[in-house]
DNA sequence: GTGAAAGCGCTAACAT
DNA sequence: ATGTTAGCGCTTTCAC
């Protein structure tokens, strides 16, 4: 019976027949292997160059176990944040040879589970989450080893899986004294949403500071993480006549739909408003917006999410998480030069 | 001899010794082959829900020659456009039980050949190709067959080969005259790299409605599509005091740089300077941009290339391809709102 | 140093 | 309607 399905690549035994050696030997030069002659080693490497062979990793992933492809969870490529945090991740796990799938969850726990199941049948090595919100124990049970995942961005709720995640508290609470020592002492704080964990430690942060100050008089409202979010907030506020003089935002993003929300009423920032975020998102710096923020640093984010989940799958001992918590690092702009007193 | 390397998940073999029935007959049932019993149908669903048996796609693979990945190509996720049409494409994707890899080439044709190699040997079904530019053979060539292969953004050079893009010519053409109708009569152009067809499409576009009004005058300068060509382009203009009162970015990024350079220069937009872009990314309809601009439907765009990809992978018949061009339209702001006369 | 052969988990003839 | 068997392209014992 033969199958006629051959698909038109070259394949290791084709290679073996030209080289007038045994497969295994191919597979012996292939992946640097132990002793084979310099002599074949050679013959084989030309044959392989002028026969165009590549390994089907495919094949290879069928008896190892290992696909060579990651996936990086994010809840909404469209925050500006998650390229930027794509473009890290693609680099590092590009120079290691693996391929980087992206999904976007949009923050709902039912579409990450699926999103999981589809990829663990499709052979998936690893996963890099950076959108993690609620339920990450089930997460976990599905991956089926806490080796396979590295949380970024949010801090997990589960302990025993690695992180590496910004120092949000300190960064707010920083970016929060700027303001009290401008002379703000009404401050609107913008926040996410309950599960994200981030979100938390800047209104944590944020606490932190004006308790810091007799007499400061602190707003909070929240939504999901959405230019919206920061719009309906600061339209309300303003709506409803509160004198505050500066607004946090939980991000960029939604410090952008703040000044959307003051420009709209006719006011100016700074001059009636001071208004800042968090992430230093590529457009924070621009003219048009000279968004004070709190930056984090996106790229060492990336890269370590990656080097530390290749090397627990690596590793085949017994494994301990490895998580890391990133200065984060305050960035001083227009939208928050006037000062109050 | 017994290979201990099993990895801890249900094989079919497994469903089929619960069962009590063959390996065929379960694979029969997983995938909705011809007639097995409604008996040992149930029985065999019954097995496979209660072991939680997932069939492995890398098997599949094998066998198959499928992988159920898809590539997308794209020079910039940091540029908004990406992120939407990546959206668009992930939903048809996952949809049809597609995975997608999302690739950076940042314009370069060695870096998309070297991950196009890498895919091929990994397993690619099929490749959204984003950011077209120069070597479209190799690429075809490298992928071995056009069906494979879907253009979209960019149109390409090559012929036969299927593709998605916008009335470039003519969404720019109507831009322009309404700029010419406002009374605008120098007009600068910001456009892309000589290698992208859209950019090329876009200056023609420009060109055509400029010539339809005599003494008009058309500036024009190029870059990468990126916010500092917008940038630079308008600073030099101002500094060499051209007289111009409307500047074009070849995308919304580009606009928004001119719109910094601008800013910068203290004057205002649209009061001394109109300002327009292409894509209509999400920020454009911003309040702190307002920016007029001619929209493309990326939406549309991402999940007609995922159809058509689709189509030509599932067909084996004969291959002819589909090329389709989507209409673009104007979306008026405040960016150019002033009237010149 | 090299080869033979088993097997990874599945699909697809080919029997029955 | 169901079972048997031969691969898919590779890695990996195990012999020699």
């Amino acid at each position: 019976v033969t199958t006629l399905r051959r698909s038109n690549a070259t394949t290791i035994a084709d290679v073996a027949a030209a080289a007038g050696v045994s497969i295994s030997t191919v597979s012996r030069v292939v992946r640097d292997d132990n002793d084979v002659s310099p002599a074949t080693r050679e013959k084989v490497q030309d044959v392989i160059a002028s026969l165009g062979y590549r390994p089907s990793s495919i094949a290879r992933a069928l008896v190892s176990g290992q696909t060579q492809i990651l996936a990086l969870f994010v809840s909404d490529l469209t925050n500006p944040f998650y390229p930027q945090l794509f473009k890290a991740v693609e680099r590092a796990a590009a120079q290691a040879g693996y391929a980087v799938i992206v999904c976007s969850t949009d923050d709902d726990d039912d579409t990450a589970a699926h999103y999981v199941e589809r990829l663990l049948q499709q052979g998936l090595d690893g996963l890099i989450y950076a959108s993690s919100g609620g339920e990450e124990d089930t997460l976990v049970e599905l991956l089926g080893d806490p080796r396979r995942l590295v949380f970024v961005n949010r801090r997990p709720k589960v302990t025993g899986c690695s992180f590496v995640v910004s120092d949000n508290r300190a960064g707010s609470a920083s970016l929060t004294r700027h303001l009290l020592q401008n002379g703000h002492r009404m401050i609107g704080f913008i926040g996410g949403p309950s599960f994200a964990a981030n979100a938390n430690e800047r209104l944590d942060g944020f606490h932190d500071a004006m308790r810091e100050v007799p007499g400061a008089t602190a707003l909070v409202s929240s939504g999901p993480f959405s230019k919206d979010t920061g719009l309906k907030a600061t339209s309300n506020w303003l709506k409803a006549g509160l004198p505050m003089t500066a607004i946090i935002g939980v991000n960029d993003t939604v410090a952008l739909g703040a000044m959307e929300g003051i420009l709209d009423r006719g006011l100016r920032v700074p001059e009636d408003m001071s208004v800042a975020g968090f992430d230093n998102v590529d457009l924070a710096s621009s003219s048009v917006l000279r968004l004070s923020t709190v930056a984090q640093d996106i790229a060492a984010m990336g890269s370590q999410a990656v080097q530390i989940l290749l090397g627990q799958l690596r590793r085949k001992d017994r494994f301990a998480p490895t998580q890391v918590i990133l200065p984060s690092s305050l960035h001083l702009r227009q939208s928050t030069d006037a000062r109050r007193e």
